[in-house]
DNA sequence: GATCAGAGATT
DNA sequence: AATCTC
DNA sequence: GATC
């Protein structure tokens, strides 16, 4: 079909539920249109569904819009949302002379109304796919009432609801004997970090303590009883987990990974430096490959460098290397500023084969020395003097002293590389701290993420509170804010804090959650 | 309807 | 204050 | 997306 009028490259909303505006509005991101307010003179303009036009055009005279605006139903976004791609727009329409019936517009465009036809006059049983999909980047829920075949379960066999605090448990080892249920936890685990560039925090985490209740589980899971029986998976998420396992795949995953928006959006998030906020606005002003970056787009300076060791950033670091590292960096420090104390913590502590990062704790050995900056600096610049550093991300002495800077941690990211041929650039992490917030540093830096998030989460139920500078108790909130701060706790080892706080101790490597 | 951790550095 | 990172 |  040929269109004569070209698609709108600019819209406005008017009298669209705030929930349904989110959607939309992402949704026009996503097919390059802008969105803008009233004010401006724009000639498109999307209205809810159950406007007619002479309610519409009411609405539009005590407003400011522009004199005569092609109005378009927001039908139209809904429909190119499930259809994956931006659909013409002149069947959505709206006209003078077709007053009350909205619905029967629709009917010529394609299949997705079939089924609401004919109510009473203007019925609008706008299917709820979009609006009550409670999700906001995808377009989901063709929620059909699966006919679950429900299995007979074998007694003993249910998984059992272990407790709420990932922390008080050891990370179940995957490298031993393999998860029955990896397929499973692999399509989540794509499905959690999706929603998490596409800044969907909430549902991403939702989906991680799922993949943490599978992980728990010993045998593979065959019944959809068992499954429902796992903790933070209720009906939304064993669905889908019922769906991996009936069809070894999931049609929403699938549907998500073959988005252009998504996929770009996991190419420009392999850029360093560059987040949620940055990806999206690099998708909406038309960059479609790291390319697009180098030559057109605004870049800080630590996204340059992030594009600069793209491929070297997003590669694995075999252990050994590590260890390499490792003693090069503790051999320098110790000639350049003797008596520092070093850890490696990260992956690398938690024993994995391979990491991300090369993560490095630096402290004195006893006490009282608070002149870091006469640390820092100094074995920064050697390290870089031998060639090993090549470039810095962040560096606390640099910066001389950013706003009210009461800390006396000091962090340094940077980029080094082994002196030898082939070796690849690799980030590395150096925080330096007072000697008196080893511990909870070291737990900290240790990781991983989740179980330092499980633990800190545990303390704030205590009534407590955890960071890598110290364990608090007596700490008083109100809401969001603290309104005391409650005293600081002694804690001078890491299995100190795993008392204070009711748990046993996990050794590193147990806390690869 | 709020929460999902808490903090340092850069922009 | 927003953004990104650990 | 689950939980309280
Ligand atoms: O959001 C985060 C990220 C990291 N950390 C802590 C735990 C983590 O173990 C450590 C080092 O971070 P890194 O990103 O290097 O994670 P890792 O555990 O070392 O994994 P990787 O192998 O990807 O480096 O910092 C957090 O507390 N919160
Ligand atoms: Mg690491």
């Amino acid at each position: 079909m040929t269109d004569d009028i070209s698609l709108p490259t600019t819209v406005s909303f008017l009298r669209v539920g705030k929930r349904r505006l989110e959607i939309f509005q992402k949704a026009c991101i996503r097919f390059g249109l802008s969105v803008v307010n009233h004010t401006s003179h724009n000639s498109f303009i999307l209205i809810d569904d159950e406007l007619d036009f002479i309610s519409a055009s009411k609405a539009l005279k005590s407003s400011s819009f522009s004199s005569s605006p092609i109005l378009i139903r927001t039908q139209w976004l809904s429909d190119s949302i499930k259809q994956n791609k931006l659909l013409p727009h002149h069947s959505y329409i709206l006209h003078a002379n077709l007053p009350q019936s909205v619905s029967s517009v629709t009917e010529t465009c394609n299949s997705s109304n079939r089924n609401e036809t004919t109510t009473q006059g203007s019925s609008i049983k706008r299917e709820r796919s979009i609006s009550s999909s409670a999700s906001d980047t995808d377009e989901e829920s063709n929620s059909k009432k699966r006919n679950i075949e429900i299995q007979p379960i074998q007694p003993g066999d249910l998984p059992k609801t272990t407790g709420i605090w990932l922390c008080s448990e050891a990370s179940s080892s995957t490298s031993i004997n393999g998860n029955p249920n990896e397929k499973i936890i692999e399509k989540l685990k794509e499905m959690s970090k999706l929603y998490l560039i596409t800044n969907d925090k909430g549902r991403s985490i939702a989906y991680q303590k799922a993949i943490e209740a599978l992980k728990r589980c010993t045998h593979p899971i065959r019944s959809y009883e068992e499954i429902k029986a796992l903790p933070y998976v209720k009906q939304s998420l064993a669905d889908k987990i019922w769906e991996i396992i009936r069809t070894n795949g999931l049609v929403k995953l699938s549907a998500f990974q073959s988005r252009d928006d998504v996929a770009t959006l996991g190419l420009f998030a392999g850029v360093w430096g560059a987040g949620t906020e940055t990806t999206k606005q690099w998708f909406a002003q038309g960059f479609r490959t790291l390319d697009d970056l180098r030559n057109r787009a605004r870049l800080t300076r630590t996204q340059q460098i992030g594009l600069k060791y793209y491929d070297d950033f997003n590669a694995r670091i075999p252990r050994d290397e590590v260890t390499r590292i490792e003693t090069i960096v503790k051999q320098t420090a110790n000639e350049v500023v003797p008596g520092l104390v070093m850890e490696t913590c990260g992956s690398y502590r938690r024993l994995k084969p391979s990491c991300g990062d090369i993560d490095i704790l630096i402290t004195f050995k006893d006490g009282k020395r608070h002149l870091h900056e006469s640390v820092l600096s100094p074995l920064i610049d050697k390290l870089k003097a031998i060639e090993f550093l090549t470039d810095d991300l962040i560096n606390h002495s640099e910066t001389s002293s950013s706003t009210g800077n009461t800390s006396e941690q000091m962090t340094y990211f940077g980029v080094c590389r082994l002196l030898e041929p082939g070796s690849l650039h690799r980030r590395i992490d150096l925080i330096f701290i007072p000697a008196n917030e080893w511990a909870c540093s070291l737990l900290y830096f240790t990781g991983s993420a989740m179980f330092n998030r499980s633990m800190r989460r545990l303390a704030r139920r205590l009534n407590m509170s955890l960071s890598q500078h110290g364990l608090y108790n007596g700490v008083v909130r109100k809401g969001v804010e603290k309104i005391h701060t409650g005293q600081a706790l002694h804690t001078p080892t890491e299995e100190s804090i795993f008392q204070y706080l009711n748990l046993p101790y996990r050794p590193p490597e147990d806390r690869d959650h």
